[in-house]
DNA sequence: TGTACATCAGTGAACGCGCGTTCACTGATGTAC
DNA sequence: TGTACATCAGTGAACGCGCGTTCACTGATGTAC
């Protein structure tokens, strides 16, 4: 019970688990006043904690933001590979699954997917993130791979470009209309799921026949 | 020469065309620092006035942002609609030629864009500004509208939803490749360009061959 | 053409604010013996 | 089991800063007569 800690209230002076709670902390922060208004100082009046506890966990207001970012990659790449396994083998069927739950994801976690995808983190500063999200990425790369290479067809295209394409155009959707949900889903006469479907599936179902030639 | 006021220096006490200087000047900061570093007091001090001056042509730092995105939008739907009237009737290329000339807009103007697509602004508190937005994709709109009521084909999609995935898979490779190029562009081996053309070929062909039927 | 006046587009000083970050510090915890 | 000590994870005060915005003002411009 003593050397535990958690249990205590937060006036505990070793709070035990600041830098988890200063994560959770943040992604409802960012949720609320968008990433622009995310401050270490409030995020440590929020945690009831002085402004300076924070620097003992990250280097600087950046690195939470990409810590929160880096778990989300992580994350989005555990629920891509769920994906993957989920179904049967047909590469295809794959695919869409994979951009599915890549979308799921941001309906689930928008201020998680903002820090992953607006924060405008440059390659090669962080590299737990770079490796997450290559981690991420690659998943449906593979899953591409898979498709591209089973085929002989004289014009398939290259497996690299399929996965960016199905990739690109979910984030897409995710971004126009999930990270700022509330700004233009009244655009939409249909679910992002289901608009994602629909146009995934020309796409897939027409590079599916090209690769069966 | 006296009245016009435009050919004096800046030390001029009427400016003459603040306005005009004002946007400009904004384009280059957010170029340069991000929209979250575009500050109304830099600005002011960048054009070489007193920080007070903007408040004269606007009501606050977002009005700022809102017009250099309202005028992107303006300037989006210019260029979709001459690439509209550029080519034949084939309303399959029109399509294709749309997207190309959406991602040559944000290739070309990236400040403008990210003003566009990720300062987050809400439906309704910019009127203008929804306007022109409205009427950017309405082009997109009509030319999907087109292709797809030449069809009879019974399973043929709903021109709004063609819209929309034309309009969102653009946004995703203009998000990715070019608001963030240094960040992400290394992950590609090939442009940007050739990475739509040669996913939205795919699925326009699908999607023209659905509609032949 | 000249004068009085209204309006327009700036100035510059000031405000309060919250932010990121640093610093010397201290109380609590864990460990060696 | 008890004690000395190192380390760890906080405190709280302070810093300098730039920001957004307001205010009373003033010089320049345009207009009515």
């Amino acid at each position: 019970m003593a050397p535990s800690g958690r249990q205590g209230s937060r006036a505990d002076y070793h709070h035990g688990d600041l830098r988890e709670t200063l994560i959770r902390a943040a992604m409802s922060m960012i949720a609320e006043r968008g990433l622009a208004g995310f401050a270490l100082s409030g995020l440590a009046r929020a945690v009831g904690v002085s402004s300076a506890a924070p620097y003992r966990h990250f280097r600087n207001r950046t690195a939470v933001i990409a810590e929160v970012a880096r778990r989300g990659f992580e994350q989005l790449a555990a629920n891509l590979e769920a994906a993957r396994q989920a179904g049967g083998v047909d590469p295809i069927a794959t695919l869409e699954r994979c951009a599915q739950a890549h979308l799921a994801f941001a309906a689930r976690e928008p201020p998680v997917y903002a820090a992953m995808f607006e924060a405008g983190f440059p390659l090669g500063r962080y590299l737990d993130l770079d490796r997450s999200r290559d981690a991420a990425f690659v998943v449906v790369r593979m899953a591409a791979q898979n498709a591209v290479s089973r085929s002989t067809a004289p014009n398939r295209p290259p497996a690299q470009m399929v996965a960016l394409y199905v990739w690109s155009s979910t984030h897409g959707i995710a971004n126009l209309f999930i990270s700022h949900a509330d700004n233009n889903s009244r655009l939409l006469p249909m679910t992002p799921e289901q608009l994602l479907e629909a146009g995934l599936m020309i796409y897939l179902q027409s590079l599916g026949m090209l690769l069966a030639v």
